[in-house]
DNA sequence: ACTATTCAGGAGGTTACCTCACTATGAGGT
DNA sequence: ACCTCATAGTGAGGTAACCTCCTGAATAGT
């Protein structure tokens, strides 16, 4: 593409509705759920952080992660993260339990009815594979993540 | 890149960080100012609109764009056009002149402090080539306008 | 035992949006 | 002239997704 020295109206506007976009999306696929994006984040983030190999199909109690690691994970205040599992929990998707190696800390578990609409939720993205990204090519999807890794740190 | 199938904790998480990253270093950079990353996009996108060829150096009365007009290049609904107009008003920056052709009409033009500071602001911008995106070669700034213009239609 | 630190959450604030209803105006028809 | 309909900006009020500052309990370090 050689692009010479053309900046289309430069980038950060290029990425600001970009992102705009990618949340509009988000926010219509979960509207069905009562979901908001950040929830689905942090639901997500949640189950992933729970699950490390994925093997491990969660014993008799699921471990669960201390609301402070949650919020270093979604890269949030800690006093953010309460409030967005408050709305998990008032909704039933999440549980807390106090930790009993500390009892300072409480641990964010999800409920099954939390497991199920993860995967309910999940199930729906890959059929209608309407992921947003979708209308990139692979190659062009694998770019992004390398130049926005690269950004990230 | 043969970056096969691995783990990129999915795009939607790279973007979102992408994102707070450059909303920070804007908010940063414009913190001695005393603007938000809003207003000043709200600004640039005025003065942009305002002066097509940058030629035409701004006859004896500069157009001004309308508030409705404003919003559409913000990609924000009117009403909220009209906030930032406000909060950009407050500060000096725009001034609000009755369009002559459309009593209902106003147009917002950047008065000479807005210009001033826009010209500051975008100075100070070129020195430190802070720019955010200034971590990227220039090769991967271009791909990711390539990708990003795909994604926002 | 005493201090320092850490955890979660209460109180309250901010930014950047939104919709809905309203007023003033303009454009078109009859 | 009048009536209707659309459009421009804005007041009122709301929301999502954050934040900081402070408190109260519990733990860790000396």
């Amino acid at each position: 593409m050689t692009s010479s020295g053309d900046q289309p109206a430069d980038l950060g506007e290029l990425f600001h509705s970009a992102f705009r976009g990618l949340r509009r999306t988000w926010a219509e696929q979960l509207a069905p759920w009562e979901m908001t994006p950040h929830q689905w984040r942090a639901l997500m983030t949640l189950l992933r952080a729970c699950t490390p190999g994925l093997d491990a199909p969660a014993g008799p109690s699921a471990p669960g992660v201390r609301l402070k690691d949650l919020a270093e994970r979604l890269r949030i205040a800690p006093r953010s993260a309460t409030e967005v599992v408050d709305q998990l929990e008032a909704k039933g998707l999440v549980r807390r339990d106090p930790d009993p190696t500390d009892r300072r800390a409480t641990l964010v578990v999800a409920t099954a009815a939390g497991q199920q609409l993860f995967a309910d939720i999940t199930a729906q993205r890959r059929d209608r594979s309407s992921e947003y990204f979708a209308r990139l090519a692979a190659e062009d999807r694998a770019e992004l993540a390398r130049i926005l890794a690269l950004l990230g740190r």
